[in-house]
DNA sequence: TGTACATCAGTGAACGCGCGTTCACTGATGTAC
DNA sequence: TGTACATCAGTGAACGCGCGTTCACTGATGTAC
């Protein structure tokens, strides 16, 4: 695994070459959306004929698939460089919210609308889990709610998807991190709080301090 | 108004017609989702070939303008109906995730990604806000919270989108019912739950719960 | 009741487009002796 | 250092497809006298 660095020279251009043809295709899905990906369009971009691209991916499924996997590692590393410079619950959710703003597309590719045919391969959930696991661990530190709710007695019996060191009471928080966040995120880069003055900033803060004193 | 009733044969025949292909134009967006709505499949299905859907819908855009049109008011007179018939703000909740559930698709097309050129008219934001003005009026009716938070008080001078005659904490918990049951229920919808084997159901009620006690 | 005309639903051919993908091929770059 | 061969990037033409949309036209249905 240490040797993932290109070796000859010829693999390390086609590293380059694919790392271009995906700064393209997000070029290409920031400003048109995930389901105007073209194959063509991108190879015009890149500056080769269209054919070429089958060079560097089996076909346009492959690429998507591809740049899911790359959001989602974007994504967990981004919590992840969060957590070790010392944030807590909250820290990550701006964290969460500035990736998001930074690339709605891409925030929208992972958790937007899904494509009715497309089925993402294991590993993107595997990567899902390990952010699912940070989420977890940072709810760990938290002083415990001693109420449990009908979903937390639920969760008990419910709960091999998850480490089983911690208890369903935070297991339920992590989740609802995920649901509120996903709320008022996902609202607001969608536009729905356009013609509402008010800042998404401010409404989101709320959101994300209902998380810790509820 | 009153003779919105279709007059002559014709255009009761006409009405009969739209309201085929737009059942149709649903039945497509049900299995393939709303970019994969097509005209000439649609007319196919329809038993009349490609151009003739044009003596009943301008192009692509007016039907979709259409279906979205459609969506809102569906989804507001169904949480009307839950309110007439006693529901308070937690019935309404239930209704509306009833409603998301009988087709996800038409909840996705309203509250999922956005189409990236295309943008709603205004009349859809108007029906949009009915919704809203109702899930106020339920809050309206719950004792109110004495605490304001940092974003109650934001609201407090950006609130002309809302009726004011309410106060801002109210308004917020309306926002919130939103961001919150979309949170979990897009998130339902799009698949991300599965592999967690816990009921949906179950997170949607204790957050809806979380909307009252808070 | 019958005739003359207007309205309108629906057809079939056609246009232009862009898509993903295949195929045979050219040229350059690397490797082995 | 030079030659022979294999590897591989990239091209251009082509295939088949489905899309939204236009246009001229046919036939049926309605309306007016």
């Amino acid at each position: 695994m240490t040797d993932a660095v290109a070796r000859s020279p010829r693999e390390r251009y086609r590293e380059q070459m694919r790392a271009e043809i995906k700064r393209c295709a997000w070029e290409q899905i920031a400003t048109a959306g995930s389901s105007a990906l073209s194959l063509n369009a991108i190879a015009k971009q890149v500056g080769m004929s269209g054919p070429a691209l089958y060079r560097y991916f089996a076909g346009r499924d492959e690429l998507i698939t591809e740049l899911i996997r790359d959001a989602y590692r974007s994504l967990a590393d981004t919590l992840r460089a969060a957590r070790d410079s010392g944030a807590d619950v909250s820290g990550m959710a701006y964290a969460l919210r500035e990736w998001a703003l930074a690339d709605p597309q891409r925030y929208l590719l992972v958790y937007g609308t899904p494509v009715p045919g497309y089925h993402a391969p294991d590993d993107t959930t595997a990567i899902s889990n390990e952010t699912m696991t940070m989420l977890i661990e940072a709810f760990s530190a938290l002083p415990l709610d001693e109420r449990a709710t009908p979903f937390d007695t639920h969760l008990e019996r419910h709960r091999r998807w998850a480490p089983d060191n911690v208890p369903a009471t935070t297991l339920h928080r992590a989740l609802s991190f995920w649901t509120r966040i996903h709320g008022v995120l996902s609202l607001e880069l969608a536009g729905h709080f356009t013609g509402m003055e008010f800042d998404p900033a401010l409404l989101f803060a709320d959101e994300v301090s209902s998380l810790l004193t509820e």
